[in-house]
RNA sequence: UGGGGAGUCGCCAAGUUGGUUAAGGCACUGGGUUUUGAUCCCAGCAUCCGAAGGUUCGAGUCCUUCCUCCUCAGCCA
């Protein structure tokens, strides 16, 4: 009998490969869980934990989360929410002088808004790297007292130079073979704030000729005085991440703590940590492992922290949630949704692999979640004016238009037609070209939801614009009506009454850089912003669209997705943004 | 030139211990529906898995050699 192969579950990862063998062979089945994050002794006192397995989001409160980080974020908190298992909100704040509470901020409202929390109502799984420098300090003076630690007295160019090459071994500092007591005693004068920052600082000691640089004595605490945004003024000493990091995971009884590529050679020294601090008691076992994603690469976009900064910096965009920056405080105002980057991050999916994501997989994502979503209204975002000079100039009648075409029970709304409307420049061609099928001279088209109407001319101004054009109805064709279809025309056109249109500012939103790999080779990225990336127009919209609210989406039917602005809309005046067009097979 | 990773259709990406026709999505190309040139529907789309050898009845999956790309020398994370 042959065995069928099972297919693959959609969605399938190598991480989750990882967890399912994890959990079939009860890795993690021995583990406590005593309420909150804490030492081996700590853990002992509790209950074997509910949670199949712990992830975290540990983001470094220095700036705001951008689209790689919602991959990220998918990611732990999906794996955590499949697996019935739990995902920590963790600051990893060990570096007090770019660190900020406003960061904090932005980021606990980013993960909220794209449909995570951190608490029940027993536990609150909101953690702070800074809230465990009592035991990092005493991790460390463990480490000291076995002989794992020693403090050096090298400046850091010294600390450069004695460290090696890619190709050459390290050489050991002079420092290397303090005795216990007195690696001790300068510690503590370390975190008693005897000594200058960059003095001192306290060093692994492992192999100074390792082919791993990262495990030739890296450096784990140094003296810094800066006031920290939680701790304040308590410490002068500040743990690195590499040090802190899996303390974090390892306290906080993390099962699976995923990162991104880049931290791989870090693992040999996060598996030899949280060994000597298990070794020595302190960490409960089993203890966390790493495992490495590649990080999202997106096309006409910049996603490191430092370049975001610099946008923002040096005023090249308006701020952190500036609609065109990728920063996720931007994209929510651009109109991006939650629902959408959740369809974007299944699609894209996890892997090992360097990867460059084509900027409109993002686009067609939203678009996807939006056409469900967004109910439809009429813009016109270039008016000119259509006279219907066979209507009557006193005359104004009710069309009614879906809200949305695939949601009947959504009901339809009023749309007056009048003698005079505003149409769509781009609607009329008085010379069309090839395959065009909107108004032209003579031509038919439909006025959507209203009259078919015949074109019977324009009028220009001296330099040839179209400031006028004009038509005629054909009465009995009205949308909705017995025999209205008995005029079959190909184009059909969206229009707005004159008398009824709320005349509004819209931005129109387009790529911030015009390469899709910006700052490639050796060129600044700067260089390649988009200068054209935002156009601001005076549109004419149904009157509806005068009570829309801040962040409340639509579409305009025929051009796309558009938000109320969160920031500059007011009551009973919302201004727009673009989120992204109708795809047009026409433009193509 | 040291260490650590990765190479499956234009872009992503499944492919558990080798098993017989290489998932799926996006894009693309045809065709259909449609009062959004949108949506939707249907069909097509890798004799081939970076390259070359080898083992085997059988290889994307094992072995050998080679090639390309990413990454590491902060008292950043």
């Amino acid at each position: 009998m042959a065995s069928e192969k099972i297919p693959t579950p959609l969605g399938s990862n190598f991480i989750r490969t990882i967890v399912d063998k994890d959990l079939e062979q009860g890795v993690y089945q021995s583990r406590k869980w005593a309420g909150s994050p804490g030492d081996a002794a700590h853990h002992a006192t509790g209950q074997p934990d509910v949670a199949k397995i712990r992830t975290r989001f540990p983001p470094e409160p220095n700036g705001y989360l951008h689209i790689g980080h919602a991959k990220s974020i998918f990611l732990n908190f999906g794996l955590a929410r499949d697996y019935a298992g739990v995902c920590h909100l963790r600051f990893d704040d060990t570096n007090p002088e770019k660190e900020s509470q406003e960061y904090v901020d932005s980021i606990t409202d980013t993960v909220k808004w794209l449909g995570f929390g951190w608490e029940n109502k027993h536990e609150r799984h909101l953690y702070f790297a800074s809230n465990y420098f009592d035991f990092m300090y005493s991790a460390a003076e463990s480490l000291i007292e076995h002989g794992h630690a020693y403090v050096d007295s090298q400046t850091a160019e010294e600390m450069r130079i004695t460290r090696g090459t890619l190709t050459e071994v390290g050489k050991n500092s002079p420092w290397r073979d303090r005795t216990v007591a007195e690696n001790l005693t300068l510690f503590r004068e370390m975190r008693d704030g005897i000594h200058a920052d960059g003095s001192l600082i306290l060093r692994a000691k492992i192999d100074m000729a390792s082919a791993n640089i990262n495990l030739r004595d890296p450096a784990i605490y140094r003296v810094r005085r800066a006031h920290h945004h939680n701790t304040g003024d308590k410490w002068c000493i500040y743990p690195m991440y590499t040090f802190a990091h899996p303390i974090e995971d390892a306290l906080e009884q993390i099962t699976h703590s995923i990162c991104t590529l880049e931290f791989e050679d870090q693992r040999p020294f996060y598996d030899w940590l949280l060994a000597r601090l298990a070794e020595a008691g302190l960490l409960a076992q089993p203890l966390p492992k790493q495992y490495e994603f590649s990080r999202l690469n997106l096309t006409y976009v910049v996603l490191s922290k430092r370049k975001l900064i610099q946008l923002v910096e040096e005023k090249q965009v308006s701020g952190w949630d500036d609609p065109r920056l990728p920063s996720l405080a931007g994209a929510r105002r651009r109109g991006y949704t939650a629902a959408g980057f959740k369809l974007f991050t299944d699609r894209i999916g996890v892997s090992k692999v360097d990867s460059w994501i084509e900027y409109t997989i993002l686009e067609d994502c939203m678009r996807e979640v939006l056409n469900e979503s967004a109910e439809r209204r009429i813009a016109v975002l270039d008016p000119v004016k259509l006279v219907i000079d066979n209507y009557p100039a006193d005359q104004v009648e009710d069309c009614f238009a879906p809200n949305h075409p695939l949601k009947p029970e959504l009901g339809k709304r009023v749309v007056p037609l009048t003698r005079e409307l505003w149409i769509e420049r781009e609607d009329f061609m008085e010379e069309p070209s090839k395959g065009f099928f909107r108004l032209v001279p003579d031509g038919l088209v439909r006025l959507r939801y209203g009259y078919v109407v015949q074109c019977t001319g324009c009028e220009k101004d001296a330099t040839g614009n179209v400031t006028v054009v004009h038509c005629e109805y054909l009465p009995d064709t009205k949308s909705g009506t017995p025999g209205s279809d008995s005029v079959k025309v190909k184009g059909n056109i969206h229009w707005v009454s004159v008398q009824h249109a709320y005349e509004c500012e819209v931005r129109l939103y387009d790529r911030l850089f015009k390469e899709a790999h910006p700052g490639e080779g050796d060129r600044d990225f700067l260089n390649d912003l988009n200068l054209n990336s935002v156009t601001v127009i005076t549109a004419q919209l149904e009157l509806g669209l005068r009570n829309a609210h801040a962040e409340d989406g639509f579409q305009f039917e025929r051009h796309g997705y558009f938000v109320a602005d969160s920031k500059d809309s007011v009551a009973a005046k919302p201004v727009f943004n673009r989120t992204v067009t109708l795809r047009d097979a026409w433009q193509k």
